[in-house]
RNA sequence: CGGGGUGUGGCGCAGUUGGCUAGCGCGCCACGUUCGGGACGUGGAGGCCGUGUGUUCGAGUCACAUCACCCCGACCA
């Protein structure tokens, strides 16, 4: 604890990984790829969870719950989603363990094997359409609109941290509609969710578009996506939002019968966001303090820490700190009183920090005598003394003050780091500086795999918003309509 | 899955050409002095040296195997 965390000009990925175990949001556990989420880091997931989730409600979504077992014939119904998630599949094959005959240990009892082996799921889209088929009779039923919150498993050659671990919580939206056109809006409206999330709580920028036909999901006929840049330039996709066609609804044969009687297979989406978001978090505003947590998102908003000399003063102290904080919760804010007697005040201070608590008071005797308070804020680490009265109303201005000064700070950093370019010598040049380059391209998987194969930059998305002239290729000089987004990414 | 690296108290590390009782810093516990930006003193607790097999009179140290983690690739809603 209450080390330096390294610096991020040495080494990005270090510095981050330090930063999630040195701030307490989790560690790597005993299972290979896995993490376990500290409470810490959980508390971020939870406020996470239930933003999305009042947004998902406001637009007609509902919950439910589906098994984590998937047979394995159902992986197979439909060829590109199988194709996609074959490699990285957790197989269940038994059902029961036995002593072995030395009495050593446990082993797999060769008796209860499995006569059709589970897939731990890898993502829902097969069991929840195998279970839709049942629910979805008419057009009466449509539209069917749930999500499920939920833990996934991808055996991931390799993980990190947030980023990309084996087991992983998130949401999974999975919705079924009477119309091709109905769907589409459906999947543009939720990853609208998605990016007004990640603007108004996680205070990330992010650009909102479609994937290439190479990056698309399994199964998918479109996939939408909001990118986001982090620190050292590089791209994370932070969600995603698929039109699923009738692909799924073939696959698993859910028909509905239209208002005319005639039968027809529905259309679907699916949209999901991970705890990946948290390392997006961390990776697109700390610093080398530690986390900077935008307010919204903050399991603490504020932190009151008294300052005091023995037990009589803590105790004078206290009394001061308890309205303090009554004060502040009554406005809403989450607060609390850090009143440990075996630290000092200065590694508080840095402890907070490390933690991204947003605004830190400090009462002492001083500002006992002159009815002050100081108040730090941890996104640019300045403070002032201000007078008592009316503290809930300059903190909460201070809050959302820090929320959208780390929005703008983070929109600058892409800003700065987004450049127009037109021929390929140039890119190949600022591609090694990271950030996202606008580029022409000839729309052909062949010149995105040749630029992936030389520069390793990936289209991340073709943009719905921003400049739309068209032009020539950078590679193959051939007709452009567009400029779309390129990078490094994670 | 390839290349490189690392596994030694909770964390970070040292440990020589194999050698006797495995150390250091941080943290932890007790007491005292401190306390407005990461305090200090004194005393104390805490180790199957990742795991297994071998070589040896003797292994943290050597060999082989294995597992895990980290970095770089490949792969990746």
């Amino acid at each position: 604890m209450a080390k330096e965390v390294t610096s991020r000009s040495e080494n990005f990925s270090l510095w981050y990984n330090n930063l999630v175990i040195k701030a307490g949001l989790a560690e790597n556990s005993a299972v290979r790829g896995c993490m376990v989420i500290k409470p810490y880091g959980y508390a971020i997931w939870e406020n996470m969870q239930s933003a999305l989730d009042k947004m998902f409600k406001d637009t007609g979504h509902v919950n439910a719950y589906f098994p984590l077992f998937i047979p394995k014939s159902f992986m197979a119904k439909e060829a590109e989603h199988v194709e996609g998630f074959a490699k990285e599949c957790a197989v269940v094959t038994h059902y029961r363990l036995r002593n072995t005959l030395d009495g050593s240990g446990v082993e797999v009892d060769p008796d209860a094997k499995l006569e059709e082996e589970l897939i731990v799921r890898p993502t829902s889209e097969t069991i929840i359409w195998n279970t839709y088929k049942n629910w979805i009779h008419s057009y009466r039923d449509l539209p069917l609109l749930c999500n499920q919150w939920a833990n996934v498993v991808r055996w991931e050659m390799r993980t990190r941290l947030f980023l990309r671990t084996a087991e992983f919580l998130w949401q999974e939206g999975h919705t079924a509609h009477s119309t091709r056109e109905e769907a589409i809006e459906e999947t543009t409206r939720m990853l609208e969710v998605y990016a007004d999330f990640a603007k108004n709580w996680l205070a990330i920028p992010v650009i909102s578009g479609v994937k290439t036909a190479s990056e698309r999901f399994a199964g998918a006929e479109d996939t939408y996506c909001i990118e986001a840049m982090m620190q050292d330039g590089k791209a994370l996709q932070a969600g995603t939002s698929h039109f699923l066609g009738q692909n799924f609804a073939k696959a698993f044969d859910v028909k509905f019968a239209n208002k005319d009687g005639e039968l027809d297979y529905v259309w679907a989406t699916s949209w999901g966001v991970s705890t990946r978001m948290i390392g997006a978090l961390i990776m697109a505003h700390s610093d080398d303090n530690g986390l900077i947590l935008p307010p919204k998102i903050a399991p603490l908003q504020a932190v009151i820490i008294p300052i005091f000399k023995g037990d009589e003063e803590l105790q004078q102290m206290k009394t001061h700190c308890e309205s303090l904080k009554n004060r502040l919760k009554n406005s809403g804010i989450t607060v609390k009183i850090d009143d440990r007697d075996n630290l000092r005040s200065g590694f508080k201070f840095a402890e907070y920090e490390l933690q991204g608590v947003p605004v830190r008071l400090a009462i002492g005797p001083r500002d006992l005598q002159n009815g002050t308070v100081e108040v730090a804020r941890r996104d640019n680490l300045t403070k002032e003394t201000v007078p008592m009265e009316n503290i809930e109303q300059f903190v909460l201005s201070l809050l959302s003050d820090i929320q959208d000064s780390i929005y703008r700070k983070a929109l600058n950093f892409r800003e700065k780091n987004t450049c127009n370019v037109d021929s390929y010598d140039e890119f190949k040049e600022k591609i090694e500086n990271g950030g996202f380059i606008m580029a022409h391209w000839d729309g052909t998987a062949e010149t995105e795999a040749l630029i992936k194969e030389e520069t390793k930059a990936t289209i991340r998305c073709i943009p719905f918003d921003g400049d739309k002239t068209p032009g020539k290729c950078m590679v193959t000089g051939k007709q452009s309509d567009r400029r779309v987004v390129f990078a490094r990414s994670y």
